[in-house]
DNA sequence: ATACAACTTAAAGTATACTTTAAGTCAAGC
DNA sequence: GCTTGACTTAAAGTATACTTTAAGTTGTAT
């Protein structure tokens, strides 16, 4: 698969790709004549990776999970990354839902004044 | 109560407050001698903000928000706002569980990769 | 054989949200 | 009256995560 497939498959910019496999988030891309040419494990490690960005996993937990993928030495040590990731994440959400509260209840009082000033 | 004062209640740097400030994101802080002053509707203003930044609101629409708050004429744009943000937040909320799943998933298969080489 | 579109690289640039710095003011304690 | 510490400003700097640019290569259609 080229680099504009994967770029359109998965919504996100060639440039990020390449930007991501020079960090070594993603193992280099296997290239006839020059150009990147996906495999089917390439493009699992893509999906991985989009997930935890979206997690909100920063480019330098991602870079030291995604150096260890191949190393069955390193279980435990990547199990760990993946606890701090989901602690992170188990926050986050915590934030959001009391955030998501306050909104709901400032909506609905924004809405009791619009309802009053109809009525007049 | 001072800049110090009000940065360590909400922990965020007497800095930041400078800047919302400068944005037009806090109203103007009354000032004795040319040094801030708090006030309890300032400390108001900043727990909101402060929350909706935690909620991932952008400073322009924060900003956008935050000039309307004194205007009883804007008070249908201001609930768009706040509604946009929900939305936002929902998805936001719907991301992370997905990804929390994912992190689970993949703890789980770690931990059993790690109980079967205990039994080696 | 030549033009074109899509790829390549390295390096510089950008967006967002602060944070730091430099230079100055002011009230309080010695 | 002078030092000290906390405040002030405007402007420059920083962190993170890309994104754009410039210059060059390659396969394909004319």
């Amino acid at each position: 698969m080229t680099i504009k497939e994967v770029s359109e498959k998965y919504g996100v910019e060639a440039s990020t790709l390449r930007y991501y496999e020079k960090e070594g988030i993603l193992s280099l891309v296997p290239k006839v004549n020059g150009v990147r040419n996906y495999t089917e494990a390439n493009l699992q490690n893509i999906e991985f990776v989009l997930c935890m960005r979206k997690a909100g996993m920063n480019i330098e937990r991602l870079k030291r999970y995604m150096s260890m993928i191949q190393d069955d030495s390193k279980t435990l040590e990547r199990k760990k990354i993946l606890e701090e990731q989901r602690d992170d994440v188990v926050r986050e959400l915590e934030v959001l839902n009391a955030c998501l509260e306050k909104l709901n209840y400032k909506i609905e009082h924004y809405q009791k004044i619009l309802d009053a000033e109809k009525k007049l």
